[in-house]
DNA sequence: TTATATACATAATTTTGTTAGGTATATAAA
DNA sequence: TTTATATACCTAACAAAATTATGTATATAA
């Protein structure tokens, strides 16, 4: 799986939201949403999401069950009552950050 | 200075972006600019800039000269050739994520 | 004389990725 | 049948890129 350098620091914004739009999805589940909304531009790496996933857990935001489906096991996660508040700051968050970055790639030549 | 984790990625396009549309400019001049245009939203770290302006400079995208002014020495930047041509490429590559992004955050629930 | 602003810089640490590897099952292709 | 691809989880070593904390120094306002 290649990767997205710009993608640093919104990982979690991005996992949350898709909880919040799907309220119970696992793993892998979400690298494919997430190439499927992006035209496959963003790729999550598995070393990346996996360790996000357990944090966000460790924190208190989601919640886990486990499911065998074929002979295989899914982890699934879904939002806690605090993690559906996290998200709503955190899209906040990303949304005003999204609007900052734009004004400052956007700057017109300063006319003095 | 307080600083925005989601910025992580975005500062080289940024700084290159600035110097597009400025000519020449100084470290500290771009704390004030990013300052400005963000209405305060984002304060760059001094931490994180001269770093990122030193390893822009050895990259060869960027060229310096120091002036006096008031006793005090500033070291411009100003956009090299090669670093002309990088700004064009890392813009699109900054829309581009942007776009992705947002897409990701404006999802709507899976109607199945 | 003290605090704030201007102006540069680096070192230690932390965060958050990438890269690479491991385990395992199901299925399609050669 | 064995090989590749997809599904599905995971972790460890490493690298990139920040934060935090310092340090130096001058000018100016309180």
């Amino acid at each position: 799986m290649s990767t997205n350098p710009l993608l640093k620091g919104t990982l979690q914004t991005i996992i949350l939201k898709l909880l919040e739009d799907n309220a119970e999805m696992y793993g892998y589940e979400i690298t494919q949403k997430v190439k499927e909304v992006t035209g496959g531009g963003v790729m999550l790496t598995e070393g990346a999401l996996y360790p996000a996933l357990h944090k966000l857990e460790a924190d208190g935001l989601l919640e886990t069950f486990t499911q065998v489906v074929d002979n295989r096991v899914r982890k699934y996660y879904r939002l806690t009552e605090e993690g559906g508040k996290e998200v709503t700051s955190k899209l906040s968050e990303a949304e005003l950050f999204i609007e900052q970055l734009q004004a400052l790639l956007n700057l017109k030549p300063t006319v003095k």
